[in-house]
DNA sequence: TTGTAAGCGTTATCAG
DNA sequence: CTGATAACGCTTACAA
């Protein structure tokens, strides 16, 4: 039965056999904490190195429970918090020698066929951020006994996992905020409607605006797809047609979608902010604070959200279920840029 | 010899016992154009979908030679142009069943953990963007037969393939664009002095500005660390003290760069762009078109670079050599933003 | 077209 | 602490 062998990959047998050992006692030398003698050790190590021999993971993985790949299924790269997201996860699974395999879907679509091929992998653990992913595969998932994780967004799955950021607590934030500095008529740019992440975010603003509101404040909400370009077309949309009459304050759920209503009402309107109108956003991207936008928004605690993550990640690992859900959401923080000012300074363009 | 079950997860022997056939069949099943009788195979998927069975690809990979997954090495994801890259890689290596394990470098080390890594777990290529290689995981990567391919960067070895953008023509129109504006001073913002991205696109530049130079050309040059903070710490650095002095243009070598100088002079000095100053990137990002920006550039046609790498690979899997590294650099194509301007209308601050 | 059985290169158990 | 050896779940020659 011969066999063309399929590459010339050194393997631990002819380590072995070179440092004069078994197979086994390779597989030790490069097993962390394994008991071995330091001399067998350093034996291999250089019988190793002369071969140019390195495990070959794909084998341990096999043999071996865990694979030591994270996959991670992200929605929209278009929107730079997913961007800095990944970033974080990639970094901070590689500085624990894990790996990322990374997955995108298109907007709007299910992440069913990720989670199948991440599965396929016998991945350790499949993180999700936002897109919905459907019943089937996450009783799939619990059968192959791979964690899933839910990312900046919740489910109504309750044994799900999700690590999100206080999206309710920052949205009341952002409210009294735009209440306070006197804002009486206000539009709201939604995410994804579907999305617990938008919903939350309009639900925890309007709560505070109404909680404040001895004044009337008037509220109407528009659709900005999550996206720059969906915010540009909503906002050219809504303000289409002869003088249009602006509100004195827009809440965009996300920062990308209010660089773009910025970057549309700048444009055709020539409109400056907070003077003509104020505008807050939410995620505190790096492209909120360039200079021309300064955006008074909500900052999510990345780095802090994909700790916590790993850490949830670690402790199912170690005991099936003493994982408490509560303590994942954290709080973002405020973050004050140049675009909200007290009304009294400002001018609307409304009659 | 006991051993604990890892997992419940079902394999194809169970599956085949169900369909009554051998496991060689189902995997028969599960492999495209595999020879079955088309009964079988429907007797083989039933009984998979009724026992929720999957193939387990980690198997298959040891089994077999590959392992359908991808290694992407990307330098620094502050750089929107690789956020783009590695987005518009996993789409396409997702499309054609591929998986990308991603890996970052922090900024100025040598990706050569991350090889290592790649090549522990048997990935089919590597893909390397903007990061230093040594000469020793190059010969690795051959002993183990695992391509790599460097991606927007070139290198002195040779045998190394590499897709990337025409740097030296794109320098080139740049630099004609700007002296045909009229700029006869010029300060120039590098990136990575040892990388051959910045390099080429410096001289391109300086090559068309010399050819033109019927009027001699002032040139400065200055390191802005690819990125925006380090451009605008340059920027600062720069032109700090009293009444500086501006040149008639700036040429950062990408848009990132760009963005950070655009921001620090107008944060500082309130300068105009291009009435005070005329200025052009390189790499097309989308950060530059945003309304503030309308940067003046080279647009990178990723799509078509990513599909020429994987193209490339495609090769390289059929014929060992046939591969010939000409057609690797692709043109970009000149973006005409509002940066540039003919000098005339340009009122600089020089004295 | 199908079944049999020998790998693939590890890890983990167990006996020494 | 070390070595022998049985999995791990698949692919693939080869025989039927």
């Amino acid at each position: 039965m011969a066999r063309k062998r399929q590459s010339q990959r050194v393997t631990s047998y002819e380590v072995a056999k070179l440092a004069g050992v078994s197979q086994a006692t390779v597989s030790r030398a490069f097993t962390a904490g394994a008991q071995i003698a330091k001399d067998k050790k350093d034996r291999v190590l250089a019988a190793a190195k002369q071969l140019n021999y390195y495990p070959n993971s794909i084998a341990s993985s096999l043999a071996s429970a865990s694979t030591n790949i994270i996959a991670v299924i992200v929605g929209n790269l278009d929107n730079p918090f997913y961007v800095e997201s990944l970033h974080a996860f990639i970094t901070h699974l590689q500085a624990s020698g894990k790996h990322v395999l990374s997955f995108t879907i298109s907007q709007g679509k299910a992440c069913d066929d990720a989670v199948l091929e991440a599965l396929k992998y016998n991945v350790d653990a499949i993180i999700v951020t936002s897109a919905p992913l459907s019943n089937d595969l996450v009783s799939m998932t619990k059968g192959a006994g791979i964690p899933i994780l839910l990312f900046n967004r919740s489910s109504d799955d309750p044994t799900l996992l999700s690590v999100r950021c206080d999206n309710f607590g920052g949205g009341q934030e952002l409210g009294k905020v735009i209440y306070d500095a006197g804002a009486r008529k206000v539009l709201i740019l939604r995410g994804d409607p579907q999305g617990s992440t938008s919903r939350d975010r309009v639900a925890g603003f309007r709560l505070a605006v109404q909680d404040k509101a001895i004044e009337a404040v008037r509220i109407e909400e528009i659709d900005g797809n999550s996206s720059y370009d969906g915010a540009r077309d909503a906002i050219r949309e809504r303000f289409k047609g002869p003088n249009p009459t602006f509100p004195d304050a827009i809440y965009a759920v996300n920062d990308i979608m209010a660089i773009g209503c910025i970057d549309e009402l700048r444009e055709r309107f020539d409109l400056k902010f907070p003077e003509d109108i104020m505008i807050v956003g939410f995620d505190g991207i790096r492209e909120g604070q360039l200079q021309p936008y300064k955006l008074t928004t909500i900052r999510q605690p990345i780095n802090a959200m994909v700790l916590k993550t790993l850490e949830l990640l670690a402790a199912i690992g170690d005991e099936e279920d003493t994982v408490k859900a509560d303590s994942c959401v954290i709080p973002g923080r405020f973050f004050e840029g140049s675009t909200v000012t007290q009304m009294e300074q400002v001018g609307t363009k409304i009659p």
